[in-house]
DNA sequence: TGGTATTTACGGGTAAAGTCGTACTTTGCT
DNA sequence: AGCAAAGTACGACTTTACCCGTAAATACCA
């Protein structure tokens, strides 16, 4: 029996997410390399965190041969969620209008990403 | 000298900040109460993370009496930001409008505060 | 003034996260 | 067959986050 526990990723394990995310399989000597662009660390702690997560079913992994290829187990629209709520809850008072306008306030979005956000807005206000 | 380290609160050093924001200024006692309310802990747990929060310059204290009183060290606006970068990068593949549509999405938002958002996005395709 | 209650200070203990070295296994090549 | 390369498994160590007990300091009040 497998019971689903919600399990959080923590910061490096989002990391090794993001590199699956995008390719939706990879070995660890992919991720390994993808992570090196940007950080500093041996392969063999890739290796384990890899592991740790598969042991904590983050990620899924074929090991039918030597070289394992390991899948994302959750997804990434859910775990943005996750994470978004309790940022909500502990840094904007509940309120996600605030979280939205400090995201908008302080980033530059491309004028085709307002035009989207702006539709969103239009529809929610219509189902109001 | 004194240098300004970019510390990032952690879970539950952001629950006691929520709590001297919404206070302004506040005792170890006001705020362990507060905690109570949503989760529990000991006092003394309340305190020495506190103390460790001053430690690291989170929050300043006034130990002029025997109860000391603190206030936060860092504002809301930049914490949000702070977390609001981190999370754009490592979940939303760097777009912030990504991260605005997920939550607008998931979170019921009121006509009012839909207004302001939109009000908003008007002001920013202007500069465009 | 003496005792009780409140508070701070300090140290330690547990658990999770992250890091890596080393040994074993498998594969492919010569 | 035998060696080198690439991979996995495993265990150990370090740091950080939490959590709390106990002792010392301070204040209050009967």
């Amino acid at each position: 029996m497998t019971l689903i526990k919600n399990t959080k990723p923590t910061e490096s394990e989002l990391e090794i997410l993001q590199v699956l995310w995008a390719n939706n399989a990879a070995t660890v000597r992919t991720v390994h390399e993808e992570l090196l662009k940007t950080k500093d660390a041996g392969y063999t702690t890739t290796l384990k965190l890899m592991q740790i997560m598969h042991e904590k079913g983050l990620v899924t992994r074929d090991d039918s041969n030597k070289t394992h290829i390991y899948q994302p187990a959750v997804s990434r629209e859910k775990t943005q969620k996750q994470f978004l709520n309790k940022m909500i809850d502990t840094l904007f008072a509940g309120s996600s209008a605030n979280l939205v306008l400090q995201a908008l306030g302080g980033h530059n979005a491309s004028e085709e990403e307002l035009e989207k956000i702006q539709a969103l807005i239009n529809q929610l206000k219509k189902e109001k």
